[in-house]
DNA sequence: CGCCAGGTTAGAG
DNA sequence: CTCTAACATGGC
């Protein structure tokens, strides 16, 4: 077997997240190449690469590229595509409710079908945003190559490299000295290098939070240092793909608030949680299309 | 040059 | 509990 389907909801287009997808050039851990996307994970240890292409908007076609695969390695791959798209999630009440909104109703309609973008792995969830802390986008993504490129596992396959992203083990074994050539400074140093030694240790595993309500797996993230209140909730939205989710504080949900209320300066907390009310249980998904609204 | 960027921590008041 | 400096550097 090397190529399956994966049935999709009315409410997804594949367009909207390959333009996610697409959005810095510095981006090792897929490759897109016009509508198809190319990526390397590990299942049990196995190194597997595969694309994915949008067939008449009804399906996604995963074929894998490196080997042949098993029954339960093919489960395995579909249950990481599901939560790479969300795509077994019903987003239709939050479209409900952001219909009532009249500056959300435009974006939802421009966006239509485009869900959370998850990140499966958790320690890369929680690296990229300590390592995209107080920085734009473009240097964290210049930060996030070099780690990637210094410390990842690759497969060469048809005379390209495909990377994925580097194993708690790998980032426990090294020190300051390895992390910051690469422009990291030493706090960062030190997060990063604090949360694989975590996931080493058993301290924290992706099974271990997915097993508790939202609250508790916030406090268990929140113990870990560089991790605070933004990070746990991006890494909960993201990974987890929890629904109620939302990093408060964040920049950019604070530009489109300040713009929505069509204020002079950054809005206050007690502003931006007055707006999310009415997305109650769906915060994520206002969170992501107010993010495409700036 | 100055200010802000997908924040967090430790320490002071 | 709230406020602030320090962290390091790119982008505009």
């Amino acid at each position: 077997m090397n190529s399956f389907s994966i049935p999709l909801p009315k409410e997804f287009n594949f367009e909207h997240h390959l333009t996610h997808l697409k959005r810095s050039p510095k981006e090792l851990l897929h490759t897109c190449v016009e509508d198809e996307v190319f990526k390397l994970i590990a299942i049990n240890d196995n190194k597997i690469l595969f694309k994915i292409k949008c067939i008449d908007k009804s399906h996604l076609l995963i074929t894998i590229l490196n080997k042949k695969i098993n029954e339960s390695t093919k489960s395995e791959l579909e249950k990481y595509i599901l939560e790479w798209f969300d795509l077994d999630k019903d987003i239709r009440p939050f479209y409900t409710l952001a219909a009532k909104d009249k500056f959300l109703k435009p974006v939802i309609q421009k966006f239509y079908g485009y869900r959370i973008v998850g990140q499966p792995d958790l320690f890369e969830s929680l690296v990229w945003a300590v390592i995209g802390q107080q920085i734009n986008l473009s240097f964290a993504y210049t930060m996030k190559q070099r780690l990637v490129e210094g410390f990842g596992e690759r497969l060469e396959f048809k005379e390209k490299i495909y990377y994925m992203f580097p194993k708690p083990e790998r980032i426990a074994s090294v020190t300051h000295d390895d992390l910051l050539p690469l422009q990291f400074s030493r706090q960062k140093s030190k997060y990063a290098i604090g949360i694989a030694e975590a996931f080493v240790s058993g301290q924290i595993s992706k099974d271990k939070i997915n097993d508790l309500p939202w609250d508790e797996a916030l406090n268990e993230l929140i113990k870990i240092k560089g991790v605070g209140q933004w990070t746990a909730n991006y890494a909960l939205l993201r990974t987890f793909r929890y629904p109620n989710a939302f990093p408060l504080g964040d920049a950019g949900i604070n530009n489109a608030i300040k713009k929505i209320l069509n204020l002079d300066r950054r809005p206050t907390t007690e502003e931006v949680i007055k707006y999310f009310k009415k997305y109650k249980g769906w915060e994520a998904y206002a969170t992501l299309y107010l993010w495409k609204m700036i």
